[in-house]
RNA sequence: GGUCCGGUAGCUCAGUUGAAUAGAGCAAUUGCCUUCUAAGCAAUAGGUCAUUGGUUUGAAUCCAAUCCGGAUCACCA
């Protein structure tokens, strides 16, 4: 148990003795003592004194000396400023708490709790490759995975990949109407870029005939429903449904090329799914779900056949759940893929990593659930994340404004290397050796700046300025578990600790830091936000270099001391490890 | 127009279940490599927490109004 969770029922206690009087757990306000004071713990003061009828300075004294009194092991001493109480812990408690948890891996990990959860995550379209936005939705929904599964749950990892609609179809057209027969192979393209230049084309030839249109008089709407080249995506939308056979072969040929370059990059990235879906088998079995909902009364049917939902009462507004020719829209098909994945993993609580332009969707879905009486409605959580932008406003694929990821990645990999060589720290490295390196440190630069920030909040990404590899960055604590690590391989922890050593301030506070990781991670899982971690593992790997600086471990003034340090070496290293890997980030042994 | 989200240092972001003098990183200026990895450390400078009013012992944080930016309200996905 956390250091604050047994401080507070001690505080109760302690106020219960003192003054007979019951308090709850909310009114306690207990945090870390400023810096600029003395102490550990701080208890806040101002809430009991309207109820006690006493001042700040008494109270605090009076539940100072108590708490000091009554727990000698835990506390050696307060002090009373204003209103606020400091504690601070013993020497003996800290080193307690290192000794015991030093060598362990799995710190802060919880045992299984029986608890099934989807996390669906990634969904990309088969029209494009992937972009720094869909790098930001991997990276969170695999950290968010991974901080479940190290808490106790059982993570099922889900995709659902968006193979048909209107937007396929374009790039097919273009590749028709402009490849003359070229592939990936004889262009030696990556698969998914080769289909996304299609799609740009697609665009241009859009535009030009629209253009062209316009020139000729027409008005622009009417100029945008006549192209010819869109007349032919829209006819051949109506093929594939009617299942062409020339038009599912292309279609099929062309998703082909676009999965084996989605392969080469998710397994760069390190994104792994224990369920695949496509949307052009999900996207039927919703229709089967409105009628049930139909007949429950929930939806209704307007008089040109059309189904809906009122949702007016719920502060929305109505709703289209089928279309009058009775295809799926959307929501449709949401709806039934709900249902499949409950019924395949009967699952306590559903993830959906979906960006924030579709709230609205996801409060409409998660709705018609309840009202449906589905008992996995009130499971699904939408995590939303905020679009990554350019200093030029949002990116768009069509118009090419878009960071690519692979782009990016190789980028990185290159700044990498150029920086390793410049250091030449590891000289010695094969090149298989080296190679990894590069992919460590680039995708953990990258990983970590974009989990870094709040994913609800949209993000700017300046590619004028790239990404750091100094200060709050991955490289950063990166640097900091190798340097830990080139510690360690000349001795290692092992010896018992004097519990009585007194500790050193910047000792101390190494300790303190690494005894909130369990906490750190519970909120973290709690408001499923992996910055939290990325925060608090640049914040330790900041004390450690401190620490590092300022103290010699090999050269401690005493034998006792270099034991200390190197269990606090070992330990911060090991935090830094753990933290990293629930980011989806590797930590160097060298760099 | 309705709904939702945001506005904190030149830039990118923490802090928002109320608590001590609002914090980091980058950029700027300045020191520190004969000493466990300088991808590091230390220091200086940088703020009307969008604005106004309210609640409170105490407000960046809660409430109200206003201004600015974004998303969404599709028989697109």
């Amino acid at each position: 148990m956390s250091i604050v969770n047994q401080i507070k029922p001690l505080v109760i206690k302690t106020l219960g003795e003192l003054y007979g009087q019951a308090f709850n757990e909310t009114g306690i306000t207990i945090s870390s003592t400023k810096p600029e004071f003395e102490g550990d713990y701080t208890l806040v003061l101002f809430s009991f004194v309207k109820q006690l009828k006493k001042s700040p300075e008494q109270l605090g004294n009076e539940i100072g000396e108590a708490l000091v009194k009554s727990n000698p092991d835990l506390f050696s001493g307060y002090n009373v400023i204003k209103g606020f109480l400091n504690l601070t812990v013993t020497d003996h408690f800290w080193t307690a708490v290192l000794q015991s948890n030093y060598a362990n891996t799995k710190f802060g990990f919880k045992p299984a709790n029986g608890q099934k959860v989807m996390v669906e995550y990634s969904s990309p379209n088969t029209n494009k490759p992937l972009h720094l936005g869909h790098l930001r939705n991997n990276f969170l929904g695999w950290s968010v995975a991974q901080m479940l599964k190290e808490s106790g749950y059982e993570v099922i990892k889900s995709c659902i990949v968006n193979d048909r609609g209107i937007h396929i179809c374009k790039s097919m057209i273009a590749w028709q109407l402009f490849a003359d027969g070229a592939t990936p192979q004889s262009t030696h393209t990556k698969g998914d870029h080769f289909v996304g230049e299609y799609y740009v084309k697609f665009n241009d030839e859009y535009k030009r005939q629209t253009e062209e249109l316009i020139a000729g008089g027409m008005k622009k709407e009417e100029a945008e429903k006549e192209a010819p080249i869109m007349k032919a995506t829209q006819q051949m939308l109506l093929d594939w449904e009617a299942g062409n056979p020339a038009v599912m072969e292309l279609w099929k040929k062309m998703n082909g090329w676009v999965y084996a370059g989605f392969d080469v990059t998710y397994k760069r990235i390190g994104s792994d799914f224990a369920k695949m879906y496509y949307e052009s088998e999900t996207y039927l079995p919703g229709k089967k779900f409105v009628e049930e909902g139909l007949k429950q009364g929930v939806f209704f049917k307007k008089e040109d056949g059309s189904i809906w939902i009122d949702l007016t009462a719920e502060g929305l507004d109505e709703k289209l759940v089928l279309r009058k020719d009775g295809t799926s829209v959307y929501i449709t098909q949401d709806l039934g893929l709900a249902q499949q994945k409950y019924e395949e993993f009967n699952y306590n609580q559903s993830i959906y990593v979906i960006a924030d332009e579709q709230n609205y969707h996801m409060k409409v879905l998660k709705l018609i659930l309840q009202k449906l009486g589905k008992p996995y409605a009130d499971g699904i959580y939408h995590l939303s994340y905020g679009m990554v932008e350019l200093p030029t406003g949002r990116m768009k694929s069509r118009e090419g404004t878009v960071v690519d990821a692979d782009d990016m990645i190789e980028e990185m990999v290159n700044v990498a290397r150029k920086k390793t060589e410049e250091l030449g720290k590891v000289k010695d490295f094969t090149e298989t050796e080296l190679m990894e390196l590069y992919d460590t440190i680039a995708l953990g630069a990258i990983k970590f700046f974009l989990l870094r920030v709040d994913p609800k909040k949209k993000m700017i990404f300046n590619p004028e300025e790239s990404i750091d590899f100094h200060g709050f960055t991955g490289p950063f604590v990166q640097y900091t578990h190798a340097r830990i690590k080139s510690i360690l391989r000349k001795q290692t922890a092992g010896k018992q600790l004097h519990p009585a050593s007194p500790l050193l301030k910047l000792e101390k506070d190494l300790i303190v830091s690494l005894e909130q990781y369990p906490v750190i991670i519970e909120q973290a899982v709690a408001e499923h936000n992996p910055s939290v971690l990325a925060i608090y593992a640049f914040s330790l790997a900041k004390s450690f270099n401190t620490f590092y600086t300022e103290l010699s471990v090999m050269n401690a003034e005493t034998e006792e001391k270099k034991e200390l340090r190197l269990q606090i070496a070992e330990m911060t290293a090991n935090v830094i490890a753990s933290s990293m890997s629930l980011l989806g980030i590797k930590v160097p042994e060298r760099m």
